[in-house]
DNA sequence: ATGTCC
């Protein structure tokens, strides 16, 4: 009688190379023992490997048992094919962080919108179709993070007429960064079971109450300016000509980010990555932290919606308008959609505008430079998406280094821009040409009208302050 | 993006 692979496995050998190391083991140096007794010698070392370290015979087999188990998934040797949007501007890290997302064995379909730099993981801009399974990095920190605009019926020129009272309108309605309200508003929202059925959503209401209404700081914004719909646009409602419009950029505040560093945390736990690919761990669908990570991302997106809501209700208060009609969507987020052959695929846009067929949405420029309402074509080789914005030209570092004040003052007067705060690091010419952007990208969507921005409210309460 | 290190 010979010692078999099927008798180890019966005393907890694992198939793989501590078993095959066992039987060698056995087979060159105890032949003569009796299989029972080999049986028993290789279930102590099984049970206590490290006191066979030094043994002369069983030291290989030890060091193999004390290995830790390498459960790392293997990166695909080929990716999936993936288009790339206005490739000559986009920066070499993104384009290879979208190669490392393309070879995941989860993902279907990729695309890289014209707007891409680097983030974590997947890179700002990128689109990535997976099959059952979520990857947290792949929404984004900001999860939800939307844009929201109101066409208010108003005439533009109450920005020069009334200029000092929609500034005042701003400052008294708006919160950036830190800044919370005094009184916050309600809102339904307060009400929904994930914040009292999942655990770490309950720790993050307190927070959520008292920055709902708020905005961010980085490139969030809320600005007054001037829609422009050049022919008649029945998906908007609105007749050729100027209106003035209020357009925000904000998104789920410390609730998604917080969110989002807690399911990323456990993504990386159960799904042990590549170094090069380690942002990218996912949730499994099927699994519960899968479905609970997906309840909260919903919730984040609907609180960043409410957020933006809130935002545009306090400033009509003081317009004391209705509105016209309002444009809004989500650009960091994921959605269940069908691909090409009919097939459930999860869609993550990390920076990226839905863009299905006559799916509208808004696509911010710069605080100089037009931003622009679209209307999707639903190009499946982009995966129903669109950029997101210009995409930066260069780093915040960067930005803050080589921009100087006084040239941003002669830009934003040039353009006809009212500034009530902001950072250097989102100047105007921290960004790429967004005209070029949306060259890049004319077969993604149709143009319906754009919006320049007049006055502007960031993050900082100060202008571009010049120094000597 | 962010209670910017529970």
């Amino acid at each position: 009688m010979k010692l078999t692979g099927n008798d180890l496995k019966k005393i907890g050998y694992a198939e793989g190379k501590a078993l095959g190391l066992a039987l060698t083991i056995i087979e060159r140096e105890y032949a003569a023992w009796k299989p029972a007794d080999q049986l028993n010698l290789l279930q102590r070392v099984k049970d206590d490997p490290a006191r066979y370290i030094h043994d002369e015979k069983l030291s290989p087999l030890a060091m193999e048992i004390l290995k830790p188990a390498d459960s790392t998934i293997a990166l695909e040797p080929a990716g999936k094919p993936y288009k790339i949007y206005g490739a000559e501007a986009i920066e070499e890290g993104a384009i290879h962080q979208m190669d490392i997302a393309s070879r995941l064995p989860i993902t279907v379909a990729g695309a890289l919108m014209p707007d891409a730099h680097q983030g974590y993981g997947l890179p700002i801009g990128g689109v990535l179709a997976t099959k059952n399974a979520v990857i947290p990095y792949g929404v984004g920190v900001d999860i939800g993070c939307r844009m929201c605009l109101t066409v208010y019926d108003l005439p533009v020129t109450l920005l020069e007429d009334n200029k000092e009272a929609l500034k005042k309108m701003l400052v008294n309605n708006t919160m950036f960064g830190q800044a919370t309200f005094k009184q916050p508003k309600d809102h339904a929202i307060f009400e929904r079971d994930e914040f009292s059925d999942i655990a770490v959503v309950k720790g993050l209401k307190d927070k959520a109450w008292r920055q709902i209404g708020s905005s961010g700081g980085g490139n969030h914004f809320v600005e007054f300016g001037i829609v422009d719909i050049p022919s008649v646009a029945d998906e908007l409602g609105l007749q050729p000509g100027k209106y003035l419009a209020l357009l925000s950029h904000s998104g789920s505040r410390g609730l998604g980010a917080t969110l989002a560093a807690h399911y990323t945390r456990i993504a990386m736990d159960v799904c042990k990555l590549p170094q090069e690919a380690k942002h990218l761990a996912w949730l499994d669908l099927d699994t519960e932290a899968g479905q609970e990570y997906w309840l909260a991302m919903n919730l984040a997106g609907d609180y960043a919606s409410a957020c933006h809501h809130q935002i545009h209700e306090r400033m009509a208060v003081g317009l004391r308008s209705n509105p016209l009609m309002m444009v809004e969507n989500h650009h960091n987020f994921a959605w269940k959609e069908q691909d090409a052959s009919g097939e459930e695929v999860i869609v993550h846009r990390k920076g990226a505008t839905p863009a299905g067929k006559g799916v509208l949405g808004i696509i911010p420029g710069s605080m100089a430079t037009p931003g622009f309402i679209v209307r999707g074509k639903g190009v499946s080789t982009s995966i129903n998406s669109a950029s997101h914005g210009a995409g930066r030209l260069m780093s915040r570092t960067k930005a803050k280094q080589t921009i100087l004040p006084g040239h941003v003052n002669k830009v934003l007067t040039a353009a006809g821009v009212e500034l009530i705060g902001s950072g250097l690091d989102e100047a105007p010419m921290a960004y790429k040409n967004i005209h070029e952007v949306m060259a890049s990208q004319h077969e993604l969507v149709d143009v319906l009208g754009t919006f320049m921005p007049k006055i502007v409210r960031m993050c900082g309460d100060e202008k571009f302050k010049e120094v000597d």
